[in-house]
DNA sequence: TTTTATTTGTACCGATTGGTATGTAATGTA
DNA sequence: TACATTACATACCAATCGGTACAAATAAAA
């Protein structure tokens, strides 16, 4: 049930959650101060921890917005793609065409956040959600080339974890090198390269 | 001519360096405070500024040192090993063995401090540094692969430049995985694997 | 109109940030 | 011994940090 009892909110919700999800990703957690999140948000910070709790609890909301606005399409177009090799490279140039958008902050907000990893300022549970969204990026390529050994795509002999773990490094150095100024056709250079690893 | 007047320092200026290091490597350059420097230096903040100068000096000091004492090591290892595909794997495999030393932060310190880029609490000529010792890196194996190609250790039709930059961007991949947890041997095996890049 | 519930802006909290003023301790030189 | 020079420790600075108390404002419900 719906009460609409007291004055109502003055902001779009999930704008200012948008919003945020810029700052951190530029900023990371750290970096991004409770001043430029209301700022971009555009709310003073009362408001702010009624709607979204304090600055961890925000974080992991505009974590959870990433991963679903930004990042999960590049898994369906993996998932969906017929052919193993062209599945994964279509996920990569997807990935790498994100990570170079002039429209969005620079490299990739799990990888930029990571770097907090192993400080006190970063709050454990900010960690372990990193490491989850880490994790299930990796296990999702995993699953792909299974399936694409399943599919005769792969040979037999492929060792899948090593082929995953290194398309997977991949990703996290192609984010680094957005993150620090290449190009989208560099990145995809890169790829096209990095395809020479298909067995 | 080296005047000796005044009170004598209480401290070694390169161990105090040395821990300097530890301390942005592990932090980064905002994530590492003052105090966090100092107590780990064993000086005032007075004596740090007489010494080193601001946050930010102190900070491109630590690069340059860190630069010579943990990274140089290994561009040694690749132009010095004869064979070209073999001086790149070793090369690798000496950066995998840093990169998760227990003895030393996870990850390397110059891929960590990357994750400040854009953000304005990082200092211009710190990010400037930065780039310049990715670049310097990547020239490094840019060079490497062109003597490769020139000794027939690779085919003539190699695209060295796109050759070099996977590496590289491999080489920043492993330095994420290194700061997330994963151990030499994971690292090993990724190296393994992306030997297959090599014509 | 009164009551109740919710959001708003302002103004504040203690703690920490990077950085420094100042006086004292410790040395070589004269 | 007296002086010049350097490094020391304490104590402080304004600014910013994340977070909150409080009262005015705005709405639906009674």
């Amino acid at each position: 049930m719906v009460s609409k009892r007291g004055r109502p909110r003055g902001f779009d919700i999930d704008f200012a959650l948008d919003c945020a999800v810029d700052v951190f990703w530029t900023h990371g957690f750290q970096g991004a101060s409770l001043q430029d999140l209301t700022k971009a948000m555009g709310l003073n910070k009362p408001s702010l921890y009624a709607a979204f709790g304090d600055k961890r609890s925000l974080y992991l909301k505009a974590l959870e917005r990433y991963i679903e606005l930004k990042i999960s399409k590049h898994g369906k177009v993996l998932m969906d793609e017929a052919n193993g090799r062209c599945a994964v490279e279509l996920f990569l140039n997807s990935m790498a065409e994100m990570l170079t958008n002039h429209n969005l902050p620079r490299g990739c907000f799990i990888i930029n956040g990571t770097t907090g990893f192993g400080g006190a300022s970063l709050p454990s549970e900010v960690e372990t959600a990193l490491q989850n969204a880490l994790q299930n990026s990796e296990n999702l390529l995993n699953k792909r080339l299974l399936q694409a050994q399943n599919d005769g795509d792969l040979p037999e002999k492929t060792n899948i974890e090593a082929l995953s773990s290194v398309f997977f490094t991949l990703i996290a150095g192609l984010a680094i090198q957005a993150k620090t100024g290449a190009s989208t056709l560099k990145l995809k250079q890169i790829i096209s390269e990095a395809m020479h690893l298909w067995p």
